[in-house]
DNA sequence: CTCCTTCTAGATAGATCGTTCTAGCGAAGC
DNA sequence: GCTTCGCTAGAACGATCTATCTAGAAGGAG
């Protein structure tokens, strides 16, 4: 409180944001229930202890914040994509071939990092169902935003946002489970037909 | 062996269906992890050894069967819908209308049957992966037939059934997490008019 | 130096998980 | 009538889960 240095010893820090990141790992490709805070804690290379001190609440606090904080990192990562490439319809293409080469360089182990944990607590957890709601609000409000800014009426955008981030997860879901990029490739060439069409005065 | 009346008593081949049915339904709304079998054993209103009589292999044999018997009666019930509506783009828009009124009317529980069971077992068991995967080209496979059986060339209407299933899925997904069939109903306009375009002739 | 807060470290507890085991019931077959 | 087989019924077991609890290490403040 008397100024800066409000950090007592270093890795304070970096110990958090290991667990964030371990927990968005192993929640997003094995879901909530079927992964472990053991799991989490060693995945993370930290102890047991430190994860109910930076986490309080327990597997329902880090569940909320691994949800939000990699909602964050990918809006940010398509975001940083789309900004680079000036056409809306390059844009598109590319965020979409993106993910599909992610999803393959992983062995089709990582594909939406909330997706899997978005399924389980709809029905069963209503404080981690409103963070994955948040999340999915925020993308799709950021791609309203870009299908604005490329000349497309508000509520038109909005529509457009909210069916392309649809085929994005549905893509996913088809890769994940069929280890076959295709999905996402077709999907991602009908959002960009599609856009390009109305841009085009239909 | 020597005939018929093959049920030794009555309430055997009784009890083995409600526990799929009740392990379809509670797998389709907490996952695979997020269910013991103590809670499907009990919505089944089955003693816990029946479980483990009509399935050998334990969970996961449940799970390879409730995988199976869901996707093939999702499979029908598509059919039916699509089958009894001759237009194939009136039968796209029944489906996923279809589809949103029972999101809707069973509280954003019910949707895909194997959505979060793919998710989760995508990566973490290679056996139940390969079911999910055997039932989504089960149902690719039927939509390609119709598209097909409607006039598009057989490699466009597999193109377009990938997209139809994939769109339908997130559209599935985003309605569960903020209670909203929007998207599905977007992204089964987005299907309905493309597919209409085709068949156009461009 | 001593106090104090922050964080690390892991043992421990109680509940629940999937699985196995044994016992018993009821109908068909010899 | 007695055996055999299919199925019901639930107790019991070891493992693992989330969560709590106590102890100690590391730096800043007085």
């Amino acid at each position: 409180m008397t100024g800066l240095a409000m950090t007592p010893h270093a890795p304070t820090v970096a110990t958090k944001q290991r667990i964030l990141y371990a927990g968005a790992e192993l929640f997003g490709r094995q879901g909530y229930a079927g992964t472990g805070l053991k799991q989490v804690s060693a995945a993370a290379q930290a102890p047991f202890g430190s994860l109910y001190h930076h986490f309080p609440g327990g597997k329902e606090d880090l569940g909320d914040d691994v949800i939000r904080q990699a909602g964050a990192f990918f809006l940010a990562l398509v975001e940083s994509v789309f900004v680079a490439e000036p056409d809306p319809v390059a844009g598109i293409r590319a965020v979409f071939d993106g993910a599909a080469q992610t999803v393959r360089s992983t062995g089709y182990q990582d594909a939406c990092p909330i997706a899997a944990i978005a399924l389980e607590v709809a029905s069963t957890n209503e404080r981690l169902r409103v963070a994955t709601a948040d999340v999915f609000a925020s993308w799709i409000a950021g791609a309203t935003t870009w299908f604005a800014a490329a000349g497309l009426p508000h509520a038109r955008s909005r529509e457009l946002a909210i069916t392309t981030i649809a085929a994005l997860e549905g893509g996913f879901l088809l890769a994940r489970a069929t280890r076959d990029t295709t999905a996402l490739e077709l999907t991602g060439n009908l959002i960009a037909n599609t856009v390009a069409q109305e841009l085009a005065g239909r």
